[in-house]
DNA sequence: TATTGTTATACTCTATAACTATA
DNA sequence: TATAGTTATAGAGTATAACAATA
């Protein structure tokens, strides 16, 4: 009997699909691949954009508390904040409490950004969601909360 | 009138929560992080896992189609082929019908381990799941792929 | 003694250009 | 001319240790 080398037509990654680590990462590469693309015109990067959306949401908000609610290493986050503040998007104040602590604001200039930059990610949540119906894109969120939070 | 420097208590983040990417990352890094301790055992991270299960699936299978299949770049992939291969998990084959490709195939030890591994990620999506019912867990994997397959 | 913000640094992941062998 | 596999390398993302200032 003579043995064969196989080739394979067509791949299957059946088992792959069926793991929700697997399905995610897939997912949010593909969302954030959109997302790259359509906040070119601002200039902001996915966490940029977290980060300026958190400050907007949060004035005052502190360098810790952002790398907590985000999942952010401190060190790590230094050099996000130094750009943001360069490009004259957000500006540090004292800490009202914590003579430690630094306050991130908005500046005028970077709520405004945001104003329109949160406008063009929930057209492009719709994009993304127009394989979903609304109710799907609600079903969505909530699972993936349900795993993270 | 006294402008006064505001602090943050709460941390508000329901924005970003709105967002299928934003929690579609957060979601894949939780259950990547479960997955890289579960797996440590193995000695597999994930990238390694996806590649040996799809090999072990698909015997003979090229490195092009694993780049294809898995979205990885094919310069990234001949370092994940030679750590598996000086492990013993995997062996390269001339591919019969291209000459210039080659067949990537496992070992019994490679099979054997995946055997073993593919079980313990099961074990880890019933844990990821068990905040979910089967019934959700089906639907996850469900809206998850019809946003990038 | 603990925490905030920071520097320096290392490690991993991802991306691009260019080469060779074969189709 | 195009494709498979590879090399070298650059850039982004993520990680740990250690320090000064303040609590």
């Amino acid at each position: 009997m003579k043995k064969t080398i196989p080739a394979v037509d067509d791949v299957d990654t059946s088992y792959l699909e069926s793991l929700i680590g697997y399905n995610a990462r897939r997912a949010a590469l593909a969302v954030i691949g959109e997302f790259l693309e359509q906040m070119a015109i601002y200039d902001l990067k996915p966490v940029e954009f977290s980060v300026m959306s958190v400050v907007v949401h949060n004035p005052g908000v502190t360098s810790r508390q952002l790398c907590a609610a985000l999942n952010i290493l401190p060190p790590n986050l230094v050099g996000l904040i130094q750009i943001l503040e360069t490009r004259g998007l957000i500006e540090r104040k004292p800490h009202p409490h914590d003579g430690r602590a630094v306050g991130i604001h908005p500046t005028d200039e970077g709520e405004a950004l945001m104003m329109e930059a949160e406008v063009t990610a929930k057209e492009l949540e719709m994009n993304v969601g127009s394989k979903l119906t609304p109710n799907q894109v609600q079903t969505l969120v909530t699972l993936l909360q349900k795993i993270y939070l």
